[in-house]
RNA sequence: GCGCCAGUAGCUCAGCCGGAUAGAGCAACUGCCUUCUAAGCAGUAGGCCGGGGGUUCGAUUCCUCCCUGGCGCGCCA
């Protein structure tokens, strides 16, 4: 970050002498391939199309430029069409030790989001049942956004929507109070459309001895009583997995109360005053297709049922009500066909497209020795989070989540999660910290004490690739971080930080640490490794996974 | 039929707001444990980036058409 913040600073001041424009497109990034540099840039960027076509001479003209005007910069070298390639000094990496330790935990963050209000939304699945692995993915998906969007500056508010209210709910209901005149050997209808899991049967079990009296009630008071147990119930154990999956929401948002509170009223209003909403067939519909959907939705049915879409379209109105800036949901990506309509919504209520935002989870298929094991809720046959979670943990769960880009489909794979070895990068990130842990309880066992801040004298002794190495890869966590938030893709923080590891492990086999030639220099790889140790704690941290001590 | 997502090494996947010789892990092969944890390291090999066209000085990246796979297209949620 410091490297890349340092180099566009030049460039600007540069490109506003010359007086040409800075464009956006300007990209500073780590070249490619190692061996040409620290960071890559190219600049033909800033000229027309015509001098693109010759831009060597500018080239070297920023070169001079940048060599006169920044002493850390030691190498430019030109490449390609326009390419600088730089290099900074030591000095300049070296400074990197001091700078991770003086931040500590807050290392990584930086401003970039400047404070926008944004709600996340994530999980909402409906209280019919526990959660699901596919739940599992979309919840570890949008904690991590939370951490790393805050990490990144933003200011971040996480809700969980419950659908307390609708029809699944009534079936819900329905279904426990079907078990429960099944278990009291009553003779039972069963309808086409009900919840078949065991989990089903536990709760009838449960009201039956919290209300013995029920059967003498009228039966809609029975099915109520069956709901509100159902999904009090059901709420609690969500609750307690995603706890279990160390992912936090702020709040919890009832669609009942929402419903119950006149929000929806209040929407259709809105609708109403923009020209939206119309009635047909003894409905209240609403007219996406004018905002680009294919077709027009229902809000209010015929039998006078709210539908889901229109205490959603309530909810976002809340959200924005609210103050929020940016409104981002993680969502099945079966529920994509919904993105549209929603979209409508949003340029009804008068909101702008850019505030609102879909994070699109794709699947999960879950596998037990490489065949796919089903979840279908109500077919009452899955693998339960707190399954998988018993079976491999939290922290292998959440990393091998973030290791792949949200919408793509992603195996599961229960032996592969829980197998110690490369297979699962999460062990090899934890064992790079474990490590260091380990060098830092031989050193103290020793005697040598880990070093306070390092004088310039000792971070010079810092002077191999492989430490050098560490030093840009640390300096890259901010902006890692910041990418990631603005890209909406959390997984690049698990990438960053197999890397990191990945050099840990490259120096931690080359160079020797407590055995090294000096006192001094061991004492400043001491300095040196404490900061790596404290780059991969803060990064397993915006992955809420932990970096243990020892393996 | 329409829409969304994907197609990159034998396998699982990164990269994609256009830029250098396309990366990582696994699997394969060769080496490295009397030295701080071998859950590790060093190295070799492995690619018409699904296919055709287009835009561009330059395309894995953008546009378009096809092919393949997944998922959606309710007065369900």
């Amino acid at each position: 970050m410091r490297a890349k913040k340092n180099l566009e600073n030049a460039l600007k001041a540069i490109i506003n002498e010359l007086g040409l424009n800075w464009s956006e497109k300007i990209v500073i990034e780590p070249p490619k391939d190692k061996k040409f540099g620290d960071l890559a840039v190219n600049v033909a960027l800033v000229l027309s199309k015509e001098a693109q076509k010759n831009p060597r001479a500018l080239a070297e003209l920023f070169a001079e430029k940048l060599r006169a005007h920044d002493a850390d910069i030691t190498g430019i070298e030109i490449a390609g069409p326009g390419f600088l390639n730089i290099r900074y000094s030591n000095a300049f990496w070296q400074n990197t030790v001091p700078l991770v330790r003086g931040q500590g935990a807050s290392f990584g963050s930086s401003a970039h989001g400047a404070g926008l209000k944004v709600l996340l939304e994530y999980v909402s699945a409906n209280p019919t049942g526990p959660l699901h692995i596919g739940h599992g993915r979309g919840a570890a998906i949008g904690d991590t956004l939370a951490r790393v969007m805050r990490c990144a500056g933003y200011n971040v508010h996480t809700e969980y929507y419950i659908n307390d209210a609708g029809r699944q709910m009534r079936l819900l209901g329905t279904s426990i109070w079907l078990r429960l005149k099944e278990l009291a050997k009553k003779p039972v209808d069963w309808p086409e459309d009900w919840y078949r899991g065991e989990y089903i049967i536990d709760l009838a079990q449960d009201v039956m001895t919290r209300h013995p009296d029920i059967f003498s009630k009228p039966e809609e008071e029975s099915v109520d009583i069956c709901f509100e147990y159902g999904v009090n119930s059901i709420m609690d154990g969500i609750r307690q997995d995603l706890a279990d999956f160390r992912v936090e929401h702020q709040q919890w948002f009832s669609e009942k109360s929402l419903v119950a509170g006149g929000a929806v009223e209040a929407a259709f209003k809105r609708l109403q005053a923009s020209g939206y909403s119309f009635e047909q067939d003894g409905a209240l519909w609403f007219r996406t297709t004018e905002l680009g959907d294919d077709k027009d939705r229902v809000l209010r049915k015929s039998d006078g049922y709210l539908t889901y879409f229109a205490s959603d379209i309530a909810y976002h109105n809340d959200k924005y009500e609210r103050g929020f800036d940016l409104l981002i949901d993680v969502w099945g990506a079966d529920h994509h066909g919904y993105i549209p309509r929603m979209r409508a919504a949003v340029n009804a209520l008068g909101r702008k497209a850019e505030s609102f935002d879909v994070v699109l989870v794709q699947l999960v298929n879950l596998l037990k020795e490489g065949k796919p094991v089903s979840m279908s809720t109500r077919a009452g046959q899955f693998e339960t989070l707190a399954d998988v979670l018993k079976e491999v943990g939290a922290d292998a769960a959440r990393f091998m989540f973030m290791s792949r880009k949200s919408d793509s489909p992603l195996d599961f794979d229960l032996d592969l999660v829980k197998q110690r070895s490369m297979d699962n990068p999460v062990y090899y990130v934890q064992y790079a910290h474990a490590r260091i842990c380990a060098i830092q309880r031989k050193a103290a066992d020793q005697g040598i004490a880990l070093p306070g801040e390092l004088a310039p004298e000792d971070l010079a002794l810092l002077v191999e690739d492989q430490e050098l190495e560490l030093m840009r890869l640390m300096d890259r966590l901010p902006e890692t971080v910041a990418n990631a938030a603005a890209a909406l893709a959390p997984h690049h923080i698990s990438y960053y930080l197999t890397e990191l590891a990945g050099a840990l492990h490259s120096y931690y086999s080359a160079v020797q640490v407590l055995n090294a030639p000096e006192k001094r220099l061991a004492s400043a790889r001491l300095g040196l490794l404490a900061a790596v140790a404290q780059t991969l704690r803060n990064g397993l941290d915006l992955l809420g996974v932990s970096a243990p001590e020892t393996m």
